[in-house]
DNA sequence: AATTGTGATGATAGCGCTATCATCATGAAA
DNA sequence: TTTCATGATGATAGCGCTATCATCACAATT
């Protein structure tokens, strides 16, 4: 009888058997194989193949110390942004012998700190991480981390190692500018839920408005900043909701034109709020661009085809993942910590929705 | 000199020295807390805080056999649907010690089959796997595997053990069922790109226009099927943009109307399409419901704030990976292996955009 | 012929944990 | 008292792999 322990998969010491050569040679095959004669590297491998072996991963990791697994720690899986970064990152481990563990935070920093304590026990290659909202003692954790750590989506803080992303007041800044640009005068911003990164577009909005001399605080809502957003026991609408979900956005536009003095453009802070605000300008019978002007943030396929096509402001969301991805591969591969601070860019996408008639303006 | 192998951490062994006590002693802390003694037990919880001792997973699951890995492989990240079912497993995995391996495989049957042979070969807990295309071989493995296998998103076959999903021949039935009592009677179907599912679907929709004796297929609108939807070296356009792009949604509207006796009505196979579907009807100044009914699939966010609010068919993706997970931990619990067919329904939401009025039907 | 280097392969000893069996008090039942 | 069950703890032996060092054939160099 065997061992009852073991799995039925065959071994290492099986496909040795059979190619007729000791299991460290194997290993080497699997490993190194370029330090194996061709001949018996051709007889292992077509040994492996017979029994279809595969390699114990947790045994690997066990002897070797080094993992494969990069830890990626999101704080939503429900804002499609964190998903086209996800796809990023799952694109940029492909072809490569990464595997991602992937937690997801739901936006709650000790929740977060939790699973960087938890990852960090497993001795990942690397660990990506959204933002640099986390905890001193996260923070901590990931500095005295023994592997390449990578932190994505913001820009505008000293990285613990490398930080990819894009400048959150920039984008904010530039998109309220061409608003300012095409003349409209009384420009809100419909921020929903504060967070450090919708905090820097704020400032961008308030810094171009004041340069304009037309900053109004009132015409910024942000009183979303609401725990049922967030909270599994949140009524249903909301919970299976998207926190940001057009409803949201047709809800804030209603509210900001309420403001004294009402607004004649608006910037949202993502791009189903300005779809929703679109939606609800049509059911008020504003015309858009003319009555008001609508721009969205992060250039998503939808805003390309609404009617009119809306401006919005093209962040690189994938390109963030795939950025991440790669650098972990390259860290790895040079065994380098190299400080990095990598800003992928931003665009302004002008379409009709803000092409406000010059003579109006 | 330490052993230069040895991890950093602190190990079994050492939080058994710090508790006074031998190393199998803590594993039975961790592993099945009852049957150690209160003072030795709270003795060993507080030697491994101390030293914050994390289990080296690796080393757990070379020791234990079964691991905690449950291996998730889903077609799309791209696609929301998937992401609603990947934040569902998320769900249904915390608070366990379940671990979610998530793999991608692009749509691509033989990557699929790759990813099972690589999951299978770390010996997973569980596998969650999306459909029930699979080819032969990956059919045969998961059969074989000794471990419970659940598929999602679909129903209509013989599963391999547990399904979880709805009948998507009766979500197309009933949605178009839906148009036809409102009175359409030249309704399209705008498929897309058309895999079991999709076809599923249409066939649904093929049935009840059958029995209303008003079946063309001239209305259906499936020439998507076009490998630049998933292939990596399409154009950006279509490559960044998700394959179910609200532009794809308008483009395919002005197909159907131009088909000869034009379209009333028209079932588009997901909530993306459905919108596009409206920016376009708006275009054309086309009033929906009145010229144009539209209904989309899958019920988000989105269609409910449109203007007006589009009718569609309520999915239960989140719930099927909430589910899923759920099943998954149930039978690993008990051991059990029975085979189930798990329906979570479906549900017509129906909104303004296809309620005729029934003067002009 | 002796020495050295090189390239290919093998032997050994763990990596940190848990399955299994062994031990040893303790108290209840005979 | 003896026996036996029970509950708590320990000792031992691997799980399947790889790091490290050892070996050995063979060719090149002195």
């Amino acid at each position: 009888m065997p061992n009852p322990r073991s799995h039925d998969g065959p071994t290492l010491a099986s496909v040795a058997q059979r190619a007729g050569c000791s299991p460290i040679t194997v290993s080497r095959v699997l490993n190194s194989p370029e330090i194996v004669s061709p001949e018996l590297r051709e007889r292992v491998i077509a040994a492996a193949a017979e029994l279809s072996y595969h390699v114990n991963v947790a045994a690997r990791t066990l002897a070797s110390i080094r993992t494969n697994t990069v830890g990626v720690i999101l704080p939503s899986l429900t804002i499609h942004i964190f998903t086209d970064v996800l796809r990023g990152i799952y694109d940029g481990v492909r072809d490569t012998n990464l595997r991602v563990m992937l937690g997801n935070s739901h936006y709650d920093q000790n929740e977060e700190e939790r699973l960087i304590r938890e990852f960090l026990g497993q001795k990942p290659a690397a660990m990506i991480v959204s933002g640099i909202e986390q905890t001193a003692s996260s923070r901590r954790m990931l500095e005295a981390a023994k592997c390449p750590v990578i932190q994505i989506m913001d820009l505008d803080d000293d990285p613990i190692e490398c930080i990819i992303g894009f400048s959150h007041f920039d984008a904010g800044y530039q998109i309220t500018r061409h608003l300012v640009e095409q003349g409209y005068r009384r420009i809100g911003f419909m921020a929903g839920w504060v967070n450090k990164r919708s905090l820097g577009r704020l400032n961008g909005w308030r810094r171009a408005l004041e340069e304009a001399g037309i900053y109004d605080p009132a015409r910024v809502l942000a009183d979303m900043t609401d725990d049922r957003l967030i909270d599994p026991s949140a009524p249903d609408d909301l919970r299976y909701g998207d926190p940001s979900s057009a409803l949201h956005g047709r809800m804030m536009l209603r509210k900001l034109l309420a403001v004294d003095g009402g607004i004649d453009a608006v910037f949202c802070n993502n791009d189903i709020f300005a779809v929703g605000a679109l939606f609800e300008a049509q059911a008020l019978r504003l015309r858009v661009p003319e009555d008001l002007g609508i721009a969205g943030f992060n250039d998503t396929d939808l805003v390309r085809a609404s009617h009119p096509p809306l401006s919005s402001l093209r962040t690189p969301r994938y390109e963030i993942g795939l950025r991440a991805a790669g650098e972990a591969v390259c860290r790895l591969d040079q065994n380098s910590r190299t400080p990095a601070i990598i800003d992928l860019g931003i665009e302004v996408a002008v379409r009709t929705s803000t092409m406000r008639p010059q003579a109006s303006g």
